[in-house]
DNA sequence: CTACTTTGTTGGAGCGCTCCAATCCTGGTC
DNA sequence: GACCAGGATTGGAGCGCTCCAACAAAGTAG
């Protein structure tokens, strides 16, 4: 498992190490020769460079370390994909990390992902507080993911919340409903935007808001729509703008289980356009955010830092897009 | 941006910059006093170490290079989290990458985990071709999961497919069921254990088996169910046996589109147990492999032989069991 | 034919750390 | 008070590489 250096590769080909060098680094200025006999030396001794020693050596690195908030929600998965082509065309690689949503240990993931030098950093929805987003700022240029920050050293990626409640209502108002609850994310990250926007837009067509508290899981969807049924015996709503597509698929599980059908009796919005809300079986009305985009502009943003030309923060605030499927329709009751 | 380094930290607290090296690596012969004096310093300074400049130094690395066929699919996100845990114990972390299921894509991210030279490399699920395995495996200590390999310098970790379709079948059985299809992964991963386990648990009840190509996905689910419809007609099997969760809720969606009913007049069984299958909504009856188990099998596979306390290969092969949800029950016809 | 470029190549220093042999202290012992 | 064992501390070499100044060789011009 000794694997050969440079100095290996420069005695087979009979040329010195930094010319070896050179030409792992595709330097123009070799001749062809030697550029050639490097190259053969190096393939017949499996040689491949040693990143390590190549970043301690020039003090820089061509990766971005990358940490994904929660392994399980393929909602990063996309952004990543973002993320990695425009790395790849602007030759970085990446270094992906997680904390699990666990305060503590995303700043160890931080910390671990920091000590490997990255030239950049990339924080997809962190948990961590915002004083360790401010330290890990200090060691590299960072960019943030779905969460804001005020901070000028950092960028930032993320959807319009609001914009994306917003349209939820709208699609539902043009259908005809008049009485739409907003089942809320409680202090998941961006719920409160969207409760902002739902807020607003239900003002704006002169009507009566009404928000339930709750989280970004089935379960809690489902129970949230328990209380509601309880709460409200017969004048159920017409629609609901659910927090999240996990949240709207216990809504809609909670819904079926009392017997009333979606979209007829109650519609129902997500958020997210999770690969869940294609799946035929659930074909979910939801608001999507366009996140390769997103990972795209991060990895840009980083990038840009990471080269110096740009100093001032950059703030992306993508617009989100409504995707109709099957579970809203025109209210077809009136209680 | 220019971090600190032990010299700095060497400096300030008035001692060597071996002294410091000890320290940070907890060696037990420090004085408190020293001890104490080297912490101070290196907080005041916000001294972290240098990760490569360590491991290019001592030649060893304290991390697992991890790579993720498909960070689209949570299904191995559990895997991550057992594979973390246990090398966390172990003092080890983990630095993830991933291919998207492209050989060449996976190919690269492999080449660039192993030009970081971690002290072992976890493949998860991966495409690439077996020469390409081999060759990773001289480089570093190297464990398969959901992935076979007769090289024995490599361990894996795998469910036993076979048993998983032959649970599945015994409980369809079991229900009463004797018309029972299997919709197959096509060369999906596992897709051919789990076809013979199929094949072999009908022969084992005296029951013909019949199997529909297909794919791991909910539209060939979906696919594979009309076409069944299409070549059956009114003689419509009474239970179906899918290739994985995706597949079998296309399957589902498929059925119910054609006035169907799960489970009165067809049952499902998925594998995989995915989080989707726990979702209220679709409460699937499933084959679950112990992921979170079998992360941690190959954490503990790949640093045993890190530490060189095995040399023969390990072939873990996962007991799977079977989750009843809500998509099988007793045949409440006879087509 | 000498002086000056240009192009290709090289040795050496050094990146931030670990490891080892050598050194420096202590305190205990006779 | 000299001696020693043992632990605590240190300088130096070196990990595999990059970078730079220096240099050799081959043109090019005067």
């Amino acid at each position: 498992m000794d694997r050969p250096t440079m100095e290996d590769v420069a005695a087979r080909a009979g040329v010195s190490r930094a010319l070896v060098s050179l030409v792992m680094r595709g330097s123009p200025k070799v001749s062809e020769h030697r550029r050639a006999a490097v190259l053969r030396a190096a393939d017949e001794l499996g040689y491949a460079p040693h990143a390590m020693a190549r970043s301690l050596a020039s003090r820089t690195s061509h990766f971005l370390g990358v940490m994904v908030s929660d392994l399980h929600n393929a909602f990063w998965a996309e952004i990543v994909d973002g993320l990695d082509a425009c790395a790849r065309d602007l030759g970085f690689e990446l270094v992906i990390n997680t904390g699990g949503r666990r305060p503590a240990r995303e700043r160890q993931a931080l910390a671990s992902l920091l000590s490997f030098r990255p030239a950049g950093i990339a924080l997809l929805g962190p948990v961590v507080p915002a004083t360790a987003i401010a330290g890990a700022a200090m060691q590299a240029p960072l960019v943030l993911v779905s969460r804001s920050s005020r901070l000028s050293s950092v960028d930032t990626v993320n959807d319009n919340g609001q914009t994306g409640s917003g349209l939820a209502v709208d699609h539902l108002v043009s259908l005809g409903h008049k009485d739409i609850v907003h089942i809320d994310g409680g202090g998941g990250s961006q719920a409160a935007p969207r409760r902002t926007g739902y807020l607003a837009a239900m003002r704006r067509h002169g009507l009566a808001p009404s928000v339930v508290g709750s989280e970004y899981t089935d379960t809690a969807g489902a129970k949230a729509v328990r209380e509601l049924l309880d709460a409200r015996g017969h004048h159920l709503p017409t629609a609901i703008v659910a927090a999240n597509d996990f949240n709207a698929i216990g809504a809609i599980s909670a819904l079926e289980e009392a017997g009333l059908r979606v979209p007829a009796d109650v519609s129902v919005v997500g958020y997210d356009n999770t690969s869940l809300a294609a799946l035929r079986h659930v074909s979910l009305t939801t608001v999507d955010q366009p996140r390769t985009e997103m990972g795209r502009l991060a990895a840009e943003a980083l990038i840009q830092r990471v080269r110096g030309e740009r100093t001032d923060p950059v703030r992306h605030l993508l617009r989100p897009s409504l995707v109709v499927r099957a579970t809203t329709g025109p209210p077809l009751r009136n209680f």
